[in-house]
DNA sequence: TATTGTTATACTCTATAACTATA
DNA sequence: TATAGTTATAGAGTATAACAATA
């Protein structure tokens, strides 16, 4: 349904179901939701996995170039990986070419735990495109792409 | 760009530009920052105006109705009232039919400032919009019901 | 018993500002 | 000056648990 609960019968056809941004926000809370529950277990959220997977992708990344690919502060990357850090999963080491960056790589249980994350994402992105055809899933993340290019 | 900035010339195609998930999320992250900006000067969140704008289109209606059409957790609901009554935006009334219950109505200031809020969105809608036919946005909100449905 | 509202608590994300170290 | 990292702080959303009042 457009609107969660319709609760009623009641037409129900406000305004509000026709503002793109709100449907962005429910379906991200939807899957934000969704998320959580599949990694219970595993105890990381979205933004931490998001970090862990781009850190094995280019080993000796700057938190900078951390925080642009993932559109966030500088100071929201380092709470993120601090998290990281204490959990033994990442390392920052200094970088030689650059005394001012911090080079992160995995540490041995980060790689660990990242290969289990991504089988839990494999089943989180199962139930979301469990709605979709192939066709939509790649039309649908064309259409989202041009909102955060 | 599917992934934020490719910062250097990289090839960059990794499968985390293929989780649904991730640019739903980013896509999200996008329209919250510019919803923000946005919303600087009326000081309110998406959220906020999604009460407002629900309890003018239903007057009396409960927290728990609201918490269902929003996806929202009770104590959730509770947080996002308290600013909006502290704010003198809506007043609670105790229902008549059902003693548990507390029926919402917004004041003058909240009517003044929904109108305010909803041009506001106007000006928001037409910033995300702009990617997209308007077959497009159809598209869109379609998909993404299916997700929070 | 179940529902509604309430309070308290905690965590994550987000953002700003100010500071240090390096370029 | 500009960049990278750091720290401190604050607000918002999310969720859980426990409690009181009402159905």
């Amino acid at each position: 349904m457009a609107t969660p609960p319709p609760a009623d019968g009641e037409a129900d056809i406000g305004a509000i179901n026709e503002i793109l941004g709100f449907h962005i926000r429910l379906a991200h809370g939807a899957c934000l939701r969704h998320f959580t529950e599949t990694f219970t277990d595993l105890d990381l959220t979205q933004k931490q996995v998001s970090v862990l997977w781009l850190v094995d992708d280019h080993p000796g990344i700057a938190q900078t170039d951390l925080a642009q690919r993932l559109r966030m502060d500088r100071a929201t990357t380092m709470a993120i990986i601090n998290r990281l850090q204490a959990k033994h999963f990442l390392r920052r080491d200094r970088s030689d070419k650059d005394g001012r960056k911090q080079a992160l790589f995995l540490e041995p249980a980060g790689v660990a735990m990242l290969a289990r994350a991504k089988q839990a994402i494999g089943e989180h992105e199962a139930w979301v495109k469990s709605r979709f055809s192939d066709k939509e899933v790649k039309l649908l993340i064309d259409l989202l792409s041009r909102i955060h290019e």
